[in-house]
DNA sequence: ATACTGCACTGATCTAAAGCAGTCCTTGGG
DNA sequence: CCCAAGGACTGCTTTAGATCAGTGCAGTAT
């Protein structure tokens, strides 16, 4: 899909205005105009929703590029919290910004809302894996699909990349204890699959660790939309 | 979000051909055209996801008027298979129809692909809730959610609701063992809470299933889109 | 130099749910 | 009428992972 010089400057004008976040304070309480979205500069973050029973689910991480909280003002449904994982920055993007966009270029609209869908299928994959394979595996699988994902904005390489999550990060996403996810790291690194330390993944055999994720990697094959 | 009278025609015109389906086999292998989707006129329909274990999470029900395989002809990501439970009629619609449709009318194409995104946001939801909760609450939940989204459509009452699933779609929806579910259900029973007997679905105790459940009645309220 | 805090890490115990193995009951076909 | 097949249902055993209750260690504040 090629833009129109319209859609194009329409594009461009919802890059302004940046602003940076601190890390661990959630995102909507720091923004606190409650209609926004953001457009991730630098930096990670988790999207979360808490549970009845006070733990919570991390649903997905956006990392450099991502859009971030596009359902929310899309759907009004404010159903996740964002928590920068360390300082970010990004540029912030006012709903009537955004529906003005939308009325302006009924294309552009179709074509964010598809990558919204996109997104979604993602995450929809990510929890189905969660539900059904068990811990070693998960996690194996889990630090995979990081891996594709920072390859694909140059933040990474087959040896490894840099994480800044911490096990109770890995664990609330995995839908794990902190406890049991440290014992399964020990293990992947015991076996000299993969080591988690320090801010850093290192995958020590990567061939080995594909294997017994039975990672498909064609996980995220860019397939761009059909809507020329 | 009212149409103009182009939109109302095109809409119109991809609920022609009707086909049924007959229960138990799937939908894709029968509508072989590769590319086509379909709207449910009647019937119980639940999408799918094989895992590399060989097991099966159910996805998600589609029950009459939903729609069906938006996703696997927008992003030929084709991820799961569709199964009908009963026999069922469905409308179908060709890839091209649609295509031709959200170019003719982008509106047309925003409302649709905003209604793809909440029900994704809702599969999310479910999925979220089957990492978390216990068997118990889970089924329960799942009663009363299934529950909300029939009477919507006007099949079905506080007191219960005709339900052709078998305790293996259940267990494969929750991601359990169909022993556990048959176990639960009859813990269900035997509190007098619910009772899922001969493709029926009684509530002998709403309130009481509502508070096991933490079930937010507010669950699916139809906030229209916002692209008007 | 000392305390406080957050993260990584460990061992011991407990439990929800899986897996296994089988019965009963209904339905439909030969 | 008998047999086969699928769904519902049960008891027993096993296990993955949670929970509890810590230790060790770095960084920062006092």
């Amino acid at each position: 899909m090629t833009l129109t010089d319209e859609e194009a400057v329409v594009l461009d004008r919802l890059h302004q205005r940046r602003r940076r976040f601190v890390a661990g304070r959630d995102l909507v309480y720091q923004g606190q105009a409650e209609q926004s979205a953001y457009i991730l500069c630098a930096g990670w973050v988790c999207s979360y929703k808490l549970q009845p029973d006070g733990s919570r689910q991390i649903v997905d991480f956006q990392i450099p590029g991502d859009f971030l909280g596009l359902r929310s003002i899309l759907l009004r449904t404010s159903d996740h919290s964002f928590e920068p994982i360390v300082d970010i920055m990004a540029a912030e993007v006012h709903q009537s910004d955004l529906l003005d966009a939308f009325a302006r270029t009924p294309r552009l609209a179709a074509a964010v809302l598809w990558a919204a869908s996109r997104d979604e299928a993602m995450v929809v994959e990510h929890l189905v894996g969660v539900g059904r394979r068990d811990a070693e595996v998960r996690v194996a699988h889990f630090l995979l699909e990081l891996s594709a994902r920072l390859a694909l904005v140059g933040l990474g390489t087959k040896a490894g990349y840099a994480c800044p999550l911490s096990q109770y990060h890995l664990a609330d996403a995995l839908g794990l204890s902190s406890v049991h996810v440290n014992r399964v790291l020990r293990k992947l690194r015991e076996q000299g699959l993969a080591t988690f330390q320090n801010g850093y993944v290192t995958f020590d055999d990567h061939e080995g660790l594909v294997a017994l994720a039975e990672f498909d990697p064609a996980y995220l094959d860019q397939t761009g939309p059909l809507l020329a």
